[in-house]
DNA sequence: TAGGCTATTCCACATTCTGGAACAAAAAGG
DNA sequence: CCTTTTTGTTCCAGAATGTGGAATAGCCTA
């Protein structure tokens, strides 16, 4: 017998009982099973547990006093696979890991996770916001929440949104500049460049159909997408930017869109989580939740 | 998996060492089994405890709480199985039960064990003096003594010492009747006959050659052995005696031996105890110390 | 004394465990 | 930048272990 834990719960459970065969049937094993095992235990701890004949079996004194450890012992090991699953009924609680880049997580993570955390309070949400985590295995993250495409097959990802890239400025400089329509006439304009923060390379401005434009005089080079957006803002340029951060903006007027023929394919917002092994009941809650809440255009602007 | 014990003792060195490798060449086993144990952990408990990569592992948040009490459980767990053993070398100690005939415990057993007791105090020793005892499971005997076979091949038995039958009287009542040379003559003189409490039954005299012989008009009958010998140190009739009894007074004079050329073939005494399973070393050592003791003829006489 | 019941042993069968080989990917080193 | 080393993982055949039916022995009860 290997299994010692079982031999154990044998134990206990025939230290319960009056013979051997209503231990079994308790356990819902065949009564050989219990015989080897407490023969096997006798011989482990080279003491005699039951005195028996062929007819009946009677704990000793030694047994008596084992099976009071025995069954302490047995509590806590079985506590130890018992109430994880039971998050369900309970509420959930424990931790959480999400990482999102930074732009996001500041203005719609908060926001979506606030109603979720006041319906469990027990939640404990870690927050990591950076546009560069290469997702290390040392950052504890259960849901991510990226830009672009995820080609790792140890995670499953699940699109959320649209990302529209937009080419943006206030009307006071496309009053002053004039409207751009081709790419050659942008290039006059007065542009703003993002710098990949992790390659030090600044990202070209992508259009329909293929062509990219690196700005040849950037007007105003910067590493964090909503500085570029203050940027724009202050009517200092033009900006390719996210329709999540310009989406208000063109709302409100402080912003308009130009060249919308031109626009490139958007990108692609999604959400993944560590695939291999389960997903507990609090890390699905959180899921599932970002994924409505994304999904959702009025929630998340798409442009 | 299904030895669920293991799994825990896995996580357990996986949460103490840096990587799986040092973990499984820690517990000597191999590294597939590691990863094998801890996915089968998580999908038992719906949680993951580790975060992987190809390369590199790291714990959970959960995972840290959990190994905190799978390191408790554990520790009460294997201390289930040690101790045990340890009884050579810190002492003996525990409970022995011993049972004996009435007249042998009350007469021997006492002074053999008490320089035994003596030498190990946390020795508990329990008597149970008597004849008639089916060795029943529920008396929690670990050794017995008796006297004539036994059968019953779930005991180890050793024989002892021969238990010659003696046919004595006072000097005074063999002076008075004559000593007796033959059955028939035996038969006219006053004779004490012992019943077998457990049957009712008187016992026979028996003699070599084969022949018994059942008083015809027994002087006196009892069914206690010492109660028998005061019968015949009173001189109020002749007795079959076993020679632990008799040898005494036959040396101090008090009693004389007859028809010694007739005894019958001597009774076996024999020490026994429950074979099955594994002898435990403070019953070892009462065992051999009585052994010891009754195989002496300078401690019991064997006539 | 006969019949029923229980613990035990034996044995073939099924299940599970095991570790070597191969693979993927990340870190280390040149 | 490319190669080497290291580590976690999967796959698979062989080995080890668990399993329960059948048979046996002995006690208990009627």
């Amino acid at each position: 017998m290997l299994n010692r834990m079982e031999m154990i719960r044998i134990f206990c459970s025939a230290a319960d009982c009056s013979n051997f065969r209503e231990a079994a049937t308790r356990l819902g094993v065949s009564p050989q099973a219990v015989t080897r095992a407490i023969k096997a235990l006798e011989e482990e701890l080279g003491e005699i547990l039951f005195h028996r004949n062929t007819r009946q079996v009677h704990i000793t004194a030694f047994g008596e006093a084992y099976a009071v450890r025995a069954r302490q012992t047995l509590e806590g090991f079985d506590s130890l696979f018992r109430g994880h699953r039971a998050d369900t009924e309970s509420g959930f609680s424990g931790r959480v890991g999400i990482t999102a880049p930074q732009a996001i997580g500041k203005r719609f993570l908060v926001g979506f996770l606030q109603p979720l955390l006041k319906r469990h309070p027990h939640l404990q949400l870690t927050l990591r916001l950076e546009d560069e985590i290469t997702d290390a295995v040392d950052a504890q993250i259960d849901i991510g929440i990226r830009i672009g495409s995820l080609r790792d097959s140890r995670y499953v990802a699940r699109t959320l949104a649209p990302v529209p890239l937009q080419v943006v400025a206030t009307p006071e400089l496309i009053a002053t500049t004039g409207s751009p329509r081709t790419l050659a006439e942008l290039q006059q304009r007065p542009l703003s460049v993002l710098i990949d923060r992790k390659s030090g390379r600044p990202w070209p401005w992508t259009f329909a159909d293929g062509p990219s434009l690196l700005p040849a005089n950037p007007a105003l080079t910067c590493d964090d997408p909503e500085a570029e957006l203050e940027v724009v803002l202050a009517g200092l340029a033009y900006g390719q930017l996210p329709a999540y951060l310009a989406q208000p903006h063109l709302e409100s007027g402080r912003l308009q869109a130009v060249m919308a023929q031109q626009a490139p394919a958007p990108w692609q917002l999604f959400i993944y989580r560590p695939q291999q092994g389960p997903v507990s009941p609090r890390v699905r809650l959180v899921f599932d939740h970002l994924r409505a809440c994304f999904s959702d255009p009025a929630q998340f602007p798409q442009g």
